[in-house]
DNA sequence: ATCTTAACTGTGT
DNA sequence: ACACAGTTAAGAT
């Protein structure tokens, strides 16, 4: 079985998405706005298998967009240490409309100490929106940060219905 | 209530 | 080894 790697858009209201997918499965997902990326394949030249999992993703991205659960998740191939697999893991049981601070994300991988490094995992995570990193505020249920725009978590946090503490305004 | 400072951990250079 | 990061909790103002 040969490696492959495949870029394909996904079409939302809020503009074209790209993923890509490694053998294994979804292993990166980008904001719309970025670069064209010339190199997006042709649905109809990849694998039944990709193309399965890009409908999956397509289905959970527009669900998650749109403020609601997602039904259906490609597997999830996304490469990384130990310790950020750890994080996205239990970013994953996150269920829309809630929320948890880095704290209690640390806390439960075991590492409560770890606040700051969570963030960082949370940054350098690759499967935005679908790891639902925009559903962890700061400890006082402060919106936190966010590494991209910063425009998206709240807007996200808002669609599902979560209410945060907005420091100005 | 807001600002400043110090601690703590994982990651990149 | 050093600096930084999507934090936090405690102390000062």
């Amino acid at each position: 079985m040969k490696e492959y790697f495949v870029e394909l858009p996904v079409s939302t209201p809020d503009g074209e998405f790209t993923a890509r997918y490694s053998e294994k499965g979804l292993a990166e997902l980008n904001f719309p706005g970025g670069r064209t990326s010339s190199r997006a394949a042709n649905a109809d030249a990849v694998s039944p298998q990709v193309r399965v999992w890009h409908r999956a993703t397509e289905s959970a991205l527009k669900a998650i967009l749109a403020g609601a659960e997602a039904q259906k998740f490609p597997p999830l191939a996304f490469s990384g240490t130990e310790f950020q697999k750890s994080v996205w893991k239990q970013l994953l049981k996150i269920s829309s409309g809630q929320t948890k601070s880095y704290g209690e994300i640390a806390k439960a991988i075991g590492k409560p100490r770890a606040v700051r490094a969570v963030g960082g995992a949370c940054g350098a995570n690759p499967i935005p929106v679908l790891v639902p990193c925009h559903r962890v505020l700061a400890a006082n249920k402060k919106i936190g940060g966010f590494s991209g725009r910063l425009d998206w978590k709240r807007s996200l946090l808002a669609r599902e219905g979560v209410k945060f503490r907005r420091d100005k305004f």
